[in-house]
DNA sequence: CATCGGACCTGTTAGC
DNA sequence: TGCTAACAGGTCCGAT
C-alpha cells in the first residue's frame, strides 16, 4: 500500500495523537509480522514518545530508551482508536497510550514490521538506505553518479532504496513519465541532464502527493479514516491501454523487476 | 560485486 | 453464481 507520501500522511496523522503521550501498554495479538516482535520492544512500555519520525518508508516512535520501528509493508495501516473499541480482523498490535486511546496496527498481508531500535543506535535495516528524496542529499548528480555502469533498468534503479528511498511502483512510473524517460532504459545509459530532470520530477511528484494525502487505490486510508486524492492525478500508473493524457497515444505495459510498469511510448524515450 | 527470482501473506478482481 | 488464477502500494535473502 504505502510509498513515501502515504507513510508521511500516516506520520502526520498520528503525530498529534501520540506525541508526548506515555505508552501504557503493548497488546500483541500474534507473535510476529514479517519478523518476530523482539523482546526488547517491551522497553517501549512506560516511556514517553518524544518524536514521531519518518525515515524512508519506516516510522519511528522515539523515546528516551530507544525507538519503536514500524514498517507498513504492502497492506499495513495505523489508526488512533478508543482502547475499548474491539479489534477487527488483522488488528495485530495496539500501542496503548495514557489517554484511553491506542495506536492500532492493522496489516492483512503481514509484510509489515514492528521492531526496536536502541537509543544511540541505528537499526541495521536503516543503515544501507539512500538519501531522502525531499532532503538535501538527493539530486540529479547523485542519480547520475550512482548509475554509472548499472545494467538494470532505470525504473528498477529508481526503486532501489539504496539509491533513493521512498519511491515505490506508483511514483517510479509517474516520475519517469514526468521526466520523459522510457522505464526500460538502462540506468547507466541515462544522461546527466536527464537525471537532473528525473530528480526534479521525483521531488515534485512526491511533495505534491503528500499535499493530496497520498494515493488511495483500494484501501489506503489515513489515520482519520480518509482516503488520499492523488489517484485522480495519476498519469500512467494503472492506465495500461488507455490514452496518454498528454498525447493520446495508447499507454503500454511491461513487467520490470517483477512489477507492473506502464509508460507512454511517445512521451517517454 | 551486481542482478535476478523466489519467498513471505491475504484479499480482491478478472476470466472462464 | 461459483471456482480459479492472477495480481496488488514492499523488500529481504539466497542463488547465479
Amino acid at each position: 500500500m504505502p510509498e513515501l507520501p502515504e507513510v508521511e500522511t500516516t506520520r502526520r496523522g498520528i503525530e498529534p495523537h501520540v506525541l508526548h503521550r506515555r505508552v501504557q501498554g503493548l497488546t500483541l495479538r500474534r507473535a510476529d509480522l514479517r519478523w518476530p516482535f523482539p523482546e526488547t520492544l517491551q522497553q517501549l512500555v512506560g516511556e514517553r514518545i518524544t518524536a514521531v519520525e519518518r525515515r524512508a518508508k519506516y516510522l519511528l516512535l522515539h523515546t528516551r530508551r530507544g525507538a519503536a520501528l514500524l514498517h507498513l509493508g504492502m497492506s499495513g495501516s495505523l489508526r488512533i482508536v478508543d482502547t475499548a473499541l474491539p479489534p477487527r480482523l488483522h488488528d495485530h498490535v495496539d500501542i496503548v497510550l495514557d489517554d484511553g486511546r491506542a495506536l492500532r496496527f492493522n496489516d492483512p498481508r503481514r509484510f509489515g514490521a514492528l521492531l526496536w531500535q536502541a537509543a544511540g543506535e541505528v537499526h541495521p535495516l536503516l543503515q544501507a538506505l539512500g538519501p531522502e528524496p525531499l532532503g538535501p542529499g538527493f539530486s540529479g548528480e547523485h542519480l547520475f553518479a550512482l548509475s554509472r555502469g548499472k545494467r538494470s533498468t532505470v525504473k528498477v534503479f529508481l526503486m532501489d532504496q539504496a539509491v533513493v528511498v521512498g519511491v515505490g511502483n506508483i511514483y517510479a512510473a509517474e516520475s519517469l513519465f514526468r521526466a520523459g524517460i522510457d522505464p526500460r532504459r538502462e540506468a547507466g545509459r541515462v544522461s546527466r541532464v536527464r537525471y537532473g530532470g528525473l530528480a526534479d520530477a521525483v521531488r515534485d511528484i512526491l511533495a505534491h502527493a503528500i499535499t493530496r494525502g497520498g494515493t488511495t487505490l483500494r484501501d489506503f486510508l489515513n489515520p482519520q479514516g480518509e482516503p488520499g486524492y492523488f489517484e485522480q492525478e495519476l498519469q500512467v500508473y494503472g492506465r495500461e491501454g488507455l490514452p496518454c493524457r498528454v498525447c493520446g497515444t495508447t499507454l503500454r505495459h511491461v513487467t520490470l523487476g517483477q512489477r507492473a510498469t506502464v509508460w507512454c511510448p511517445r512521451c517517454q524515450r
